[in-house]
DNA sequence: AGAAGGACCAGTGGTCCGTA
DNA sequence: AGAAGGACCAGTGGTCCGTA
């Protein structure tokens, strides 16, 4: 159980990556190092009821994990800043600079995970409704938990991805390889998860629920309105004419 | 596929009882008549912008089924009245009077599952979310297929003496011969229909939810809040000591 | 430009309470 | 009084678009 971990972090001292390393050396016994791009000291001031405009930036540090209490006192205000952009890298590949990798990636829809278990658990000790998806009740929870870095728009976002790394590790690994040596960005990766995955739901009479629902880590997630139209459109193409197909495809993706 | 009958029936012309006989001469074949008690013409009328205040009351009269066009047209305007209350009837029982028997109430619940098939199969035509249970969508597909005596506060309200009907027909049918002897009206018999329930949630670990999902007719009802709370206080109570459950028992119900 | 996520919005589950 | 159901409300799924 790593919800000790979590609940243990001080919301103001360490950054999202020192976090996620912490719980990898729960998880895993201290020998994985996740992407080392902390991101250190870097603040923000929001002044009194205006948007925010200062930015002092301090450079990169690596905090060790040490609990300095620089909170809302001594002047200074300190916010939470955005997470540093995914780059496509290679299974295993560790992102340099303040960037994350999608191992990284992938580790979040993990942790969701975690948390939506935390959430049944309690929910059923309660009595209560029992959610069997990430919902907003889910992402909630790991916000107070202390996971600030999981947000909703972000999970939504990358599902599909996460869903081919699950369904197909091998084509996942693959495509991340290609486009990471193409030098592609994480948008255009993020674009190409869709066709193996309308493959896979072609393999399985086009029910992109019954793929996702068959995968106890992916029944979880709801699967993305893109996904599904892209299945759906495929289906179609599909049984209207087998021969044009490959002419359509090349006009959806 | 009772579609057409429902999509055929006038909005104005036909009393919802009328619409239920008509839809069961479909179903069954002409063989059963539900209960009788057709509203009739009771008429009421809307001021501009004002409160409905105008009631014409023109008695009882049977609508063979002829489509009489009275529409907002003519001065007068027409407004659909609600629906007899229920009472309790024992099994094949009619209800007389303006009245409506509980096979009738069992039956608003077949005709929902209906209605969420229908919802399903477009869902799925159209590669959709595709919902699980009768949900909003469901109530709104049902009003505009012109089922306006269905309304989720109704069907919500009486989901758990629908249960029992599925679970233990022989246990719900004995319930309602002892209070219509006793009586009793639909509130009481609504209320006593929870504690067998609870009983059979006992038999299967408290989870009420693995046994409505147990019953492909019930699996498509959200399960009730308070029969969810009776769940879980019970199995606390059962849990701390059954010697004094009994005691427990006759406080919650 | 490419990307992260606060914040909005239409429609949901749930049921109260003004109505008949 | 007992009961039916319009209509409201808090919190949902979904994602846009102002932000960095």
């Amino acid at each position: 159980d790593t919800s000790i971990a979590i609940d243990a972090l001080s919301q103001e001292g360490l950054s999202e990556e020192a976090v996620q390393q912490e719980r990898e050396a729960v998880l895993s016994g201290g020998g994985g190092t996740w992407e080392m791009a902390v991101r250190g000291g870097k603040k923000m001031c929001r002044r009194k009821g205006q948007k925010k405009v200062v930015e002092v930036d301090e450079e990169d540090e690596l905090e060790g994990g040490d609990d300095d209490e620089n909170g809302d006192t001594g002047g200074g205000c300190y916010e939470r800043q955005r997470e540093h952009p995914f780059i496509v890298t290679e299974p295993g590949e560790v992102a340099r600079g303040k960037k994350n990798g999608l191992d990284y990636l992938f580790h979040l829809y993990e942790q969701c995970r975690e948390f939506l278990i935390q959430v049944q658990n309690i929910a059923k000790e309660r009595g209560e409704k029992c959610p069997t998806k990430v919902t907003n009740q889910v992402f909630r929870y790991a916000k107070k938990a202390g996971a600030s870095y999981i947000n909703k728009p972000k999970m939504r976002h990358y599902v599909h991805c996460y869903a081919l790394h699950c369904l197909d590790e091998d084509t996942s690994n693959a495509l991340r390889r290609a486009f990471k040596e193409r030098g592609e960005n994480v948008g255009a990766w993020r674009q190409a998860c869709y066709k193996p995955l309308v493959a896979i739901a072609a393999h399985q009479g086009w029910d992109i629920d019954a793929v996702f629902n068959a995968h106890p880590r992916l029944a979880i997630w709801y699967v993305p309105t893109k996904l599904r139209q892209l299945c759906h459109l495929e289906r179609n193409n599909a049984t209207a004419s087998s021969s044009i197909s490959g002419i359509a495809n090349s006009c959806i993706y």
